[in-house]
DNA sequence: GAAGATTGAGTCGTCAATCTTG
DNA sequence: CAAGATTGACGACTCAATCTTC
Protein backbone atom coordinates (compact mmCIF):
# COMPACT_ATOMS: atom_id res chain seq x y z
CA UNK A 1 0.00 0.00 0.00
CA UNK A 2 0.99 3.42 -0.61
CA UNK A 3 2.89 5.67 2.14
CA UNK A 4 0.09 8.05 1.59
CA UNK A 5 -2.93 5.93 1.70
CA UNK A 6 -1.35 4.30 4.70
CA UNK A 7 -1.14 7.24 6.97
CA UNK A 8 -4.76 7.90 5.79
CA UNK A 9 -6.17 4.47 6.71
CA UNK A 10 -4.20 4.63 10.02
CA UNK A 11 -5.74 7.96 10.63
CA UNK A 12 -9.40 6.82 9.68
CA UNK A 13 -8.96 4.19 12.17
CA UNK A 14 -7.59 6.06 15.15
CA UNK A 15 -10.29 8.60 14.56
CA UNK A 16 -13.15 5.78 13.97
CA UNK A 17 -12.37 4.32 17.15
CA UNK A 18 -12.13 6.82 19.09
CA UNK A 19 -15.38 8.03 18.12
CA UNK A 20 -17.08 5.15 18.58
CA UNK A 21 -15.67 4.37 22.36
CA UNK A 22 -16.50 8.29 23.11
CA UNK A 23 -20.01 7.97 22.20
CA UNK A 24 -20.38 4.73 23.98
CA UNK A 25 -18.79 6.13 27.04
CA UNK A 26 -20.91 9.15 26.75
CA UNK A 27 -24.12 7.76 26.72
CA UNK A 28 -23.59 5.35 28.77
CA UNK A 29 -22.44 7.62 31.38
CA UNK A 30 -25.20 10.31 30.44
CA UNK A 31 -27.91 7.24 31.08
CA UNK A 32 -26.47 5.27 33.66
CA UNK A 33 -24.62 7.73 35.95
CA UNK A 34 -26.31 11.75 35.12
CA UNK A 35 -23.28 13.21 33.73
CA UNK A 36 -21.09 13.58 30.11
CA UNK A 37 -17.62 12.15 29.38
CA UNK A 38 -16.03 15.52 30.30
CA UNK A 39 -17.69 16.09 33.82
CA UNK A 40 -17.10 12.73 34.75
CA UNK A 41 -13.27 13.97 33.42
CA UNK A 42 -13.80 16.90 36.10
CA UNK A 43 -14.98 14.76 38.75
CA UNK A 44 -12.26 12.07 38.60
CA UNK A 45 -9.57 14.71 38.63
CA UNK A 46 -11.19 16.53 41.90
CA UNK A 47 -11.72 12.80 43.31
CA UNK A 48 -7.60 12.04 42.69
CA UNK A 49 -6.60 14.91 43.91
CA UNK A 50 -5.19 16.27 47.49
CA UNK A 51 -8.36 17.69 49.42
CA UNK A 52 -10.86 16.60 46.89
CA UNK A 53 -9.87 20.36 45.34
CA UNK A 54 -8.35 22.38 42.58
CA UNK A 55 -7.95 25.68 40.59
CA UNK A 56 -10.24 25.97 37.80
CA UNK A 57 -6.58 26.88 35.65
CA UNK A 58 -5.03 23.27 36.37
CA UNK A 59 -8.75 21.22 35.32
CA UNK A 60 -8.91 23.45 32.31
CA UNK A 61 -5.46 21.95 30.96
CA UNK A 62 -5.80 18.49 32.88
CA UNK A 63 -8.94 17.84 30.54
CA UNK A 64 -8.29 19.82 27.68
CA UNK A 65 -10.98 22.53 27.37
CA UNK A 66 -10.71 26.37 27.62
CA UNK A 67 -10.59 28.31 30.91
CA UNK A 68 -13.87 29.79 29.81
CA UNK A 69 -15.27 25.93 29.13
CA UNK A 70 -14.33 25.12 32.20
CA UNK A 71 -16.58 27.76 33.72
CA UNK A 72 -19.79 26.34 31.74
CA UNK A 73 -18.85 22.96 32.86
CA UNK A 74 -18.09 23.75 36.74
CA UNK A 75 -21.59 25.59 36.40
CA UNK A 76 -23.32 22.62 36.21
CA UNK A 77 -21.85 20.59 38.65
CA UNK A 78 -22.69 23.35 41.03
CA UNK A 79 -25.66 23.22 39.83
CA UNK A 80 -26.30 19.25 40.94
CA UNK A 81 -24.39 20.32 44.35
CA UNK A 82 -21.38 17.82 43.07
CA UNK A 83 -19.02 20.72 43.64
CA UNK A 84 -18.45 24.11 45.59
CA UNK A 85 -16.40 26.82 44.62
CA UNK A 86 -13.75 28.14 47.01
CA UNK A 87 -11.55 31.69 46.56
CA UNK A 88 -8.98 30.87 49.02
CA UNK A 89 -7.57 33.47 51.11
CA UNK A 90 -3.98 33.24 50.49
CA UNK A 91 -4.72 34.33 47.14
CA UNK A 92 -8.53 35.19 46.10
CA UNK A 93 -7.85 35.54 42.52
CA UNK A 94 -7.98 32.03 42.00
CA UNK A 95 -11.14 29.55 42.50
CA UNK A 96 -10.71 26.19 43.79
CA UNK A 97 -13.19 23.80 42.69
CA UNK A 98 -14.19 21.51 45.56
CA UNK A 99 -15.83 18.20 45.33
CA UNK A 100 -18.80 17.87 48.03
CA UNK A 101 -20.09 14.98 49.56
CA UNK A 102 -22.97 14.41 47.12
CA UNK A 103 -20.12 14.55 44.46
CA UNK A 104 -18.28 12.33 45.90
CA UNK A 105 -21.06 9.58 45.63
CA UNK A 106 -21.44 10.75 42.05
CA UNK A 107 -18.18 9.93 41.11
CA UNK A 108 -18.11 6.69 42.63
CA UNK A 109 -20.66 5.78 40.16
CA UNK A 110 -19.69 7.52 37.19
CA UNK A 111 -16.75 5.85 37.59
CA UNK A 112 -17.94 2.30 38.11
CA UNK A 113 -19.36 3.17 34.64
CA UNK A 114 -16.04 4.10 33.24
CA UNK A 115 -14.17 1.53 33.91
CA UNK A 116 -17.16 -1.40 33.03
CA UNK A 117 -17.60 0.34 29.39
CA UNK A 118 -13.68 0.51 28.96
CA UNK A 119 -13.65 -2.94 30.25
CA UNK A 120 -16.60 -4.54 28.34
CA UNK A 121 -14.86 -2.87 25.00
CA UNK A 122 -11.40 -2.51 25.03
CA UNK A 123 -11.37 -5.29 27.77
CA UNK A 124 -13.39 -7.98 25.71
CA UNK A 125 -12.28 -7.40 22.16
CA UNK A 126 -8.46 -6.74 22.09
CA UNK A 127 -6.08 -8.72 23.52
CA UNK A 128 -3.70 -7.08 26.37
CA UNK A 129 -0.87 -7.24 23.86
CA UNK A 130 -2.79 -5.42 21.58
CA UNK A 131 -3.64 -3.00 24.40
CA UNK A 132 -0.70 -2.43 25.27
CA UNK A 133 0.56 -1.59 21.80
CA UNK A 134 -2.04 0.42 21.55
CA UNK A 135 -1.44 2.50 24.49
CA UNK A 136 2.46 2.58 23.38
CA UNK A 137 1.75 3.79 19.82
CA UNK A 138 -0.38 6.57 20.84
CA UNK A 139 1.31 8.15 23.74
CA UNK A 140 4.62 7.82 21.37
CA UNK A 141 2.85 9.54 18.75
CA UNK A 142 0.89 12.12 21.25
CA UNK A 143 4.75 13.21 23.21
CA UNK A 144 5.36 13.81 19.09
CA UNK A 145 2.79 15.91 18.51
CA UNK A 146 2.83 17.74 22.05
CA UNK A 147 6.76 18.61 22.45
CA UNK A 148 7.15 18.92 18.61
CA UNK A 149 4.95 20.64 16.53
CA UNK A 150 4.64 24.35 16.97
CA UNK A 151 1.23 24.25 15.68
CA UNK A 152 -0.32 22.21 18.23
CA UNK A 153 1.11 23.89 21.76
CA UNK A 154 1.67 21.60 24.23
CA UNK A 155 -1.21 22.05 26.82
CA UNK A 156 0.55 24.27 29.02
CA UNK A 157 1.78 21.93 31.52
CA UNK A 158 -0.36 20.86 34.33
CA UNK A 159 1.60 22.27 37.68
CA UNK A 160 0.89 19.28 39.70
CA UNK A 161 -0.75 16.34 38.13
CA UNK A 162 -0.52 12.67 39.18
CA UNK A 163 -2.52 11.44 36.46
CA UNK A 164 -6.03 9.31 37.66
CA UNK A 165 -6.13 8.66 34.10
CA UNK A 166 -9.26 10.56 33.51
CA UNK B 1 -0.14 -3.17 35.70
CA UNK B 2 -3.47 -3.94 37.09
CA UNK B 3 -5.91 -5.10 33.71
CA UNK B 4 -8.07 -1.84 34.95
CA UNK B 5 -5.55 0.43 34.91
CA UNK B 6 -4.38 -1.23 31.65
CA UNK B 7 -7.46 -0.31 29.61
CA UNK B 8 -7.56 3.34 30.77
CA UNK B 9 -5.04 3.77 29.88
CA UNK B 10 -5.12 2.51 26.59
CA UNK B 11 -8.36 4.82 26.22
CA UNK B 12 -6.29 7.65 27.17
CA UNK B 13 -4.22 7.79 24.91
CA UNK B 14 -6.06 6.63 22.02
CA UNK B 15 -8.58 9.29 23.33
CA UNK B 16 -5.90 12.06 23.59
CA UNK B 17 -4.03 10.96 20.24
CA UNK B 18 -6.52 11.45 18.42
CA UNK B 19 -7.86 14.66 19.60
CA UNK B 20 -4.36 16.03 19.07
CA UNK B 21 -4.38 14.96 15.37
CA UNK B 22 -7.94 16.01 14.91
CA UNK B 23 -7.05 19.73 16.69
CA UNK B 24 -4.01 20.39 14.21
CA UNK B 25 -6.04 18.58 11.06
CA UNK B 26 -8.81 20.80 11.67
CA UNK B 27 -6.60 24.28 12.49
CA UNK B 28 -4.56 23.58 9.29
CA UNK B 29 -7.78 23.09 7.32
CA UNK B 30 -9.02 25.86 8.35
CA UNK B 31 -6.34 28.04 7.56
CA UNK B 32 -5.06 26.64 4.74
CA UNK B 33 -7.97 25.68 2.80
CA UNK B 34 -11.05 27.22 4.29
CA UNK B 35 -12.92 24.17 5.96
CA UNK B 36 -13.21 22.27 8.37
CA UNK B 37 -12.26 18.59 8.75
CA UNK B 38 -15.68 17.57 8.25
CA UNK B 39 -16.34 19.87 5.56
CA UNK B 40 -13.24 18.15 4.32
CA UNK B 41 -14.77 14.72 4.67
CA UNK B 42 -18.32 15.52 2.90
CA UNK B 43 -16.03 16.94 -0.36
CA UNK B 44 -13.92 14.26 -0.36
CA UNK B 45 -16.17 11.48 -0.71
CA UNK B 46 -17.91 13.78 -3.08
CA UNK B 47 -15.17 13.76 -4.55
CA UNK B 48 -14.43 10.30 -5.18
CA UNK B 49 -18.70 9.02 -6.20
CA UNK B 50 -19.60 8.09 -9.46
CA UNK B 51 -20.92 11.60 -10.46
CA UNK B 52 -19.33 13.82 -8.17
CA UNK B 53 -22.80 13.24 -6.51
CA UNK B 54 -24.46 11.62 -3.33
CA UNK B 55 -27.76 11.33 -1.42
CA UNK B 56 -27.72 13.80 1.45
CA UNK B 57 -28.50 10.34 3.56
CA UNK B 58 -25.86 8.70 2.63
CA UNK B 59 -23.15 11.50 3.22
CA UNK B 60 -24.65 11.92 6.44
CA UNK B 61 -23.86 7.89 7.53
CA UNK B 62 -20.20 8.42 5.73
CA UNK B 63 -19.15 11.16 7.73
CA UNK B 64 -20.95 10.39 11.21
CA UNK B 65 -23.23 13.00 11.85
CA UNK B 66 -27.27 13.27 11.64
CA UNK B 67 -29.15 14.55 8.70
CA UNK B 68 -29.89 17.30 10.40
CA UNK B 69 -26.40 17.89 11.12
CA UNK B 70 -25.19 17.27 7.52
CA UNK B 71 -28.04 19.81 6.14
CA UNK B 72 -26.44 22.53 8.14
CA UNK B 73 -22.74 21.20 6.78
CA UNK B 74 -24.57 21.35 2.96
CA UNK B 75 -25.63 24.99 3.54
CA UNK B 76 -22.39 26.50 4.25
CA UNK B 77 -20.96 24.32 1.25
CA UNK B 78 -23.84 25.92 -0.95
CA UNK B 79 -22.74 29.32 0.33
CA UNK B 80 -19.05 28.94 -0.80
CA UNK B 81 -20.44 27.35 -3.89
CA UNK B 82 -18.85 24.26 -3.83
CA UNK B 83 -21.40 21.81 -3.86
CA UNK B 84 -25.01 22.61 -5.56
CA UNK B 85 -28.15 20.60 -4.38
CA UNK B 86 -30.42 18.80 -7.10
CA UNK B 87 -33.19 16.58 -6.37
CA UNK B 88 -33.25 13.71 -9.08
CA UNK B 89 -36.74 13.59 -11.53
CA UNK B 90 -36.78 9.66 -10.42
CA UNK B 91 -37.69 10.26 -6.24
CA UNK B 92 -38.18 13.63 -5.58
CA UNK B 93 -37.88 13.01 -2.20
CA UNK B 94 -34.37 12.71 -2.56
CA UNK B 95 -31.41 15.53 -2.30
CA UNK B 96 -28.55 15.05 -3.77
CA UNK B 97 -25.58 16.87 -3.13
CA UNK B 98 -22.88 17.76 -6.11
CA UNK B 99 -19.55 19.02 -6.45
CA UNK B 100 -19.22 22.06 -8.61
CA UNK B 101 -16.26 23.14 -10.61
CA UNK B 102 -15.12 25.35 -7.83
CA UNK B 103 -15.59 22.57 -5.47
CA UNK B 104 -13.46 20.10 -7.21
CA UNK B 105 -10.21 23.10 -6.71
CA UNK B 106 -11.43 23.32 -3.05
CA UNK B 107 -10.98 19.62 -2.20
CA UNK B 108 -8.44 19.44 -4.47
CA UNK B 109 -6.23 21.93 -2.06
CA UNK B 110 -8.30 20.59 1.42
CA UNK B 111 -6.63 17.71 0.03
CA UNK B 112 -3.08 18.49 -0.29
CA UNK B 113 -3.07 20.12 3.28
CA UNK B 114 -4.70 17.15 4.61
CA UNK B 115 -2.52 14.88 3.16
CA UNK B 116 0.69 16.81 4.00
CA UNK B 117 -0.45 17.10 7.66
CA UNK B 118 -0.87 13.58 7.91
CA UNK B 119 2.28 12.49 6.29
CA UNK B 120 4.02 15.24 8.86
CA UNK B 121 3.15 13.76 11.68
CA UNK B 122 1.80 10.09 11.53
CA UNK B 123 4.32 9.63 8.64
CA UNK B 124 7.57 10.85 10.91
CA UNK B 125 6.83 10.31 14.18
CA UNK B 126 5.32 6.55 13.76
CA UNK B 127 7.76 3.96 11.90
CA UNK B 128 5.99 1.95 9.24
CA UNK B 129 5.73 -0.75 11.41
CA UNK B 130 3.43 1.61 14.07
CA UNK B 131 1.48 2.53 11.67
CA UNK B 132 0.85 -0.46 10.85
CA UNK B 133 0.22 -1.81 13.99
CA UNK B 134 -2.01 1.23 14.77
CA UNK B 135 -4.21 0.74 11.95
CA UNK B 136 -4.91 -3.24 12.67
CA UNK B 137 -5.48 -2.91 15.83
CA UNK B 138 -8.34 0.38 15.91
CA UNK B 139 -9.93 -0.90 12.67
CA UNK B 140 -10.07 -4.71 14.85
CA UNK B 141 -11.55 -2.64 17.72
CA UNK B 142 -14.04 -0.71 15.75
CA UNK B 143 -15.60 -3.90 13.81
CA UNK B 144 -16.04 -5.50 17.33
CA UNK B 145 -17.66 -2.38 18.98
CA UNK B 146 -20.28 -1.96 15.61
CA UNK B 147 -21.51 -5.19 15.17
CA UNK B 148 -21.07 -6.29 18.91
CA UNK B 149 -22.96 -3.78 20.88
CA UNK B 150 -26.23 -2.90 20.75
CA UNK B 151 -25.43 0.58 22.16
CA UNK B 152 -23.70 1.28 19.50
CA UNK B 153 -25.55 0.48 16.13
CA UNK B 154 -23.61 0.33 13.28
CA UNK B 155 -23.54 3.37 11.04
CA UNK B 156 -26.77 2.26 8.71
CA UNK B 157 -24.05 0.45 5.76
CA UNK B 158 -23.63 2.79 2.97
CA UNK B 159 -25.09 1.52 0.20
CA UNK B 160 -22.44 2.22 -2.23
CA UNK B 161 -19.16 3.27 -0.48
CA UNK B 162 -15.99 2.72 -1.97
CA UNK B 163 -13.56 4.16 0.44
CA UNK B 164 -11.71 7.11 -0.37
CA UNK B 165 -10.51 7.76 3.51
CA UNK B 166 -12.26 10.29 4.71
C1' DG C 1 -0.43 46.00 34.46
C1' DA C 2 -0.72 40.93 34.74
C1' DA C 3 -2.98 36.70 36.55
C1' DG C 4 -7.23 34.38 36.98
C1' DA C 5 -12.02 33.67 36.27
C1' DT C 6 -16.38 34.88 34.18
C1' DT C 7 -19.54 36.63 30.56
C1' DG C 8 -21.55 37.58 25.81
C1' DA C 9 -21.51 36.45 21.23
C1' DG C 10 -20.80 33.08 17.94
C1' DT C 11 -20.31 28.32 15.88
C1' DC C 12 -21.44 23.78 15.22
C1' DG C 13 -23.88 19.73 15.96
C1' DT C 14 -28.07 17.19 18.10
C1' DC C 15 -32.91 16.17 18.69
C1' DA C 16 -37.69 16.44 17.87
C1' DA C 17 -41.17 18.46 15.06
C1' DT C 18 -42.50 19.60 10.39
C1' DC C 19 -42.90 19.79 5.53
C1' DT C 20 -42.92 17.29 1.12
C1' DT C 21 -43.09 13.50 -1.94
C1' DG C 22 -44.06 8.68 -2.92
C1' DC D 1 -48.55 6.33 6.39
C1' DA D 2 -43.27 6.08 5.40
C1' DA D 3 -39.07 7.99 3.50
C1' DG D 4 -36.22 11.93 3.14
C1' DA D 5 -34.80 16.46 4.12
C1' DT D 6 -35.20 20.73 6.54
C1' DT D 7 -36.17 23.83 10.54
C1' DG D 8 -36.36 25.59 15.43
C1' DA D 9 -34.97 25.10 19.87
C1' DC D 10 -31.22 23.88 22.37
C1' DG D 11 -26.67 22.35 24.48
C1' DA D 12 -21.82 22.62 24.60
C1' DC D 13 -17.63 24.58 23.69
C1' DT D 14 -14.56 28.63 21.80
C1' DC D 15 -12.92 33.28 21.53
C1' DA D 16 -12.50 37.91 22.81
C1' DA D 17 -13.82 41.33 26.10
C1' DT D 18 -14.44 42.31 30.93
C1' DC D 19 -14.22 42.26 35.85
C1' DT D 20 -11.51 41.40 40.04
C1' DT D 21 -7.48 40.80 42.75
C1' DC D 22 -2.62 40.96 43.27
Amino acid sequence: MSAERGVVLTWRGLHLADGALRRLLDQRLTSEADCSLLEHDVLTWLAAAPRRRRQMFDLANLVGVTRGGLTRIADRLVQRNWIERDRPETNRREVHAVLTAEGQRAVKRARAVYTRVLAQSLGTHLTAAERDELARITTKLLTALNDGDPLCPPPPTPRTARSPAS
